[in-house]
Formats: structure tokens, sequence, C-alpha cells
DNA sequence: ACGAGGATGCTCT
DNA sequence: GAGCATCCTCGTC
């Protein structure tokens, strides 16, 4: 089995286990031979219908309408009218269950990056720095992370004890659902 | 390190 | 018109 399938058959499970999955993976993008890449350390659990804090809680609009994609599709939105933020859809076709990808750590074209953001530090703490430092934006919604110019890569799989699971932030809805979940590295 | 407040405009009711 | 899955700056500690 080869490194595609096998993410595929990641993304393909309940999203509460794909999201701190993801985390240790790297998240690479290449636009004109610029690249650029990070490795995700902050990722939060999106479930449809069956959750109230969800862009896909009242079914499917043209906004959310990447959500019903299969897994590996992106979903792109505009936060607050000036960010875009990215999730990865998961789980079976047609069940808009997404993971909302929050932060990482630079590891490649860290330069394109503090350039994109027009500053030298937080270059990827938060999901609309995320979006801008690697270049993301509306034009990728839709698209696979499994090929293309926005790409999900194998990394170091993080230990279930270096994981912290918290409310999502932002989130006034369904507080009591610790569904964010961060890689804290021990010292 | 942390918190308050404002900017900003899209989406859905 | 209300409500945001946010970010930045400027206070204070």
């Amino acid at each position: 089995m080869n490194a595609e399938s096998q993410l595929l058959g990641l993304l393909g499970g309940d999203v509460l286990d794909v999201a701190p999955a993801l985390l240790g993976m790297r998240l690479r993008t290449e636009f004109g031979g610029v690249i650029t890449e990070v490795v995700l350390n902050e990722v939060e659990a999106y479930a449809g219908e069956r959750d109230p804090a969800s862009h896909a809680y009242r079914g499917r609009t043209a906004r959310n309408a990447a959500m019903f994609g299969p897994a590996g599709t992106l979903y792109v939105y505009r936060s607050y009218g000036i960010h875009w933020c990215m999730n990865v859809v998961t789980g079976e076709e047609g069940v808009p269950h997404a993971v909302l990808l929050r932060g990482g750590i630079p590891t490649r074209g860290r330069s394109e990056m503090a350039m994109r953001r027009g500053r030298y530090d937080h270059l990827t703490d938060g999901p609309g720095k995320l979006s801008q430092a690697l270049g993301v934006t509306g034009d990728h919604d839709g698209a696979s992370v499994l090929d293309g110019a926005v790409r999900l890569l194998p990394g170091a799989p993080v230990p279930s004890e270096e994981i912290r699971a918290t409310p999502r932030v932002g989130v006034s809805k369904a507080r009591e659902r610790l569904w964010r979940f961060v890689h804290m590295p021990l010292h």
C-alpha cells in the first residue's frame, strides 16, 4: 500500500480519530516552484449535522458545499470577512465532517511565509495566519490534499500523552466538547 | 504573558 | 440585521 492510499484510509475514518492523528503531519504548498511547509500542531474537529458549531449543522449551503465531498477535500472559508481558514474533509462522501487546521510549526519556506504575512513572527499560530502563510485561499476550496498544490504528507507520529484536548476556540456552542487538539511537546 | 477593543465583510435568517 | 471556526494593536502586569 502506498503512502497516498494509506493517507486516504486515515482521512476516511471518524473525524474525532482523524483530528488528533493529523498532529505531526506535514502540510505543504507549492505555487510556481515556491514551497512552504509546516508540521501541524493544532487542529479542531467539526462533526456536521450532529455538531451545532459546524458550518454544516443546518445542511448544505453554497459556502459549505466542499464539506460534502470525499475525504481529503479542502474546505476553505472566509472568516470575519477578512481571513481564509482551511479544513480537511474526513469520513464518507456526503457526510460533512471536517478538521479545521489551526496551527503549525514552519519547517520550509519561512522567508516566503514572512513575506506573505508581512511580518517575521506569529507566522502560522492561528487558522487565518496558517492559511495566509501557506498561500491558501478560496481558490483552493474543493481541491484535494492528496495531490495538487496543497498537500498533506506523513510526518512523525505524536504520542498521545503529548496531545491536549480543549474546547474549540471562538466557539460559543457545544463548549463541553473537547474537540480542539494541540500538540504539547514534553520539555 | 495576557486581555480588551476595534476592524472588517460575508453568510444566513 | 445578527453573528461570527479571527487578527492586530495597545494597554497592563
